[in-house]
DNA sequence: CCCGGTCGGTGACCCAGGTCACACAAGTCC
DNA sequence: GGACTTGTGTGACCTGGGTCACCGACCGGG
């Protein structure tokens, strides 16, 4: 694919992008560019310096903390269309990322670099609005992350990232460990607990895939 | 107090507001009011509508998310000088609070009207650096929020917080039932925490306060 | 000075969930 | 068809911390 091309499939990605004002559009198609993170490379690390605005185009990657004892919470994933909220935190603030980010797959990524992040910040409304967007649904996403760890216990978290892992047909291409780190536990209560799902009927466990039989019901869990 | 007194205080706690141009600085002072809540008053409820943008002049606040068991999380607490953070990501997003607020004592306020705070978002650099930069300020606070409930055991959430509520001579006036609100957890436990350290001296506990006598060994405490 | 509210201390108990130590089943790579 | 790797199932056990049920101490007001 040519970077002509790379650049309208960007600009399709994001709809938000024409609704700049052709100068400011001029300037994002200038400064563009396109970095490819193979499957498991890392997007960047806790503390890491943030040189560019982030899109995603194609892929996927996780975004989590990770404690000393080597346990992790996942803050979010991002998918094709989506931003990499956290950028945003450390351009505005000028600091650092206050978390780390992997490709869990091959991603494909759009990267605007610092300058014209800032420049276009100050200029266009329709910029701000729409980073701006993004970062208030991070801050909100964090909230019910918060009482989530707080409150929830394992079981519903288990539950909700079940769901949201699964495809439209109920498969969640996952392996229990997978599951376990993205809600900060370990292997063996996953399986313990996914196994008394599995007995009830709730949902069937395959090698390295959960399929989910009883959708309502997981839902249920997942609340209560 | 006169009105025009509290708006020069106003402007004199937040030095940034000079920073404004006059014709901005002008519609600030035009619209800005300033409200007074009683201590134990709810500054703002879950999932409120937000109708102003609110600064602290004098008083403390303390906003925080509960469960439905009753539980809480202390978010922070904003103090003079501070701007509440969440009303910034109400106004953002034109979304409710994710979170509810009450006073901790009499606290003064000065509140900007949506409008006002809308019109200088879109006008003022500096009035959006000064927002923007409490705004992150309150997201990196999440982060370490978010391990902090996520990892870290309850002994070092109460060192900290302890720390961080002691004044300069290291008294913190606070109970025990009010330590245990604010890192989630409940009376007995703390006391019983309260209780060992007491005993290995690094601190003294009176009623309804407790005093920090070996504070260097308790920030160790709060880390590890 | 007594009486009701607020604080704090303590023991008995319980339970979710983490740790350890395996055993085994499915792929996969020669 | 070994031999190695990756994913899973399971039991025994431990511990932080929440729950319950008290009691006693202090404190301020009538």
């Amino acid at each position: 694919m040519t970077d002509a091309q790379k650049v309208e499939r960007w600009i399709d990605r994001f709809p938000l992008l024409q609704a700049l004002s052709p100068a400011h559009l001029q300037i994002a198609r200038g400064t563009v560019h396109f970095p490819v993170l193979d499957a498991g490379a890392i997007a960047y690390e806790l503390d890491g310096e943030c040189a560019n605005y982030l899109m995603c185009l194609e892929g996927r990657t996780r975004i989590f903390r990770m404690s000393e004892g080597g346990r992790e919470v996942l803050i979010y994933k991002v998918g094709p269309g989506g931003t990499c909220a956290l950028t945003t935190q450390c351009l505005l603030s000028g600091g650092n990322f206050p978390a780390q980010s992997v490709a869990e797959e091959r991603t494909e990524l759009a990267a605007l670099p610092v300058s014209t992040f800032q420049h276009l910040m100050g200029e266009s409304a329709a910029f701000r609005s729409f980073v701006m967007d993004d970062y208030t649904r991070l801050m909100s996403g964090l909230f019910t992350l918060i009482d989530q760890v707080a409150f929830a216990p394992l079981k519903q978290r288990l539950a909700q990232r079940l769901l949201a892992e699964a495809d439209p047909r109920g498969v969640a291409a996952v392996t229990h460990q997978k599951l376990a780190d993205d809600i900060g536990s370990v292997r063996e209560v996953v399986s313990r607990i996914l196994g008394q799902w599995a007995e009830a009927g709730l949902i069937e466990v395959r090698r390295g895939a959960v399929e989910i039989v009883d959708r309502p019901c997981l839902e249920a869990a997942g609340r209560r």
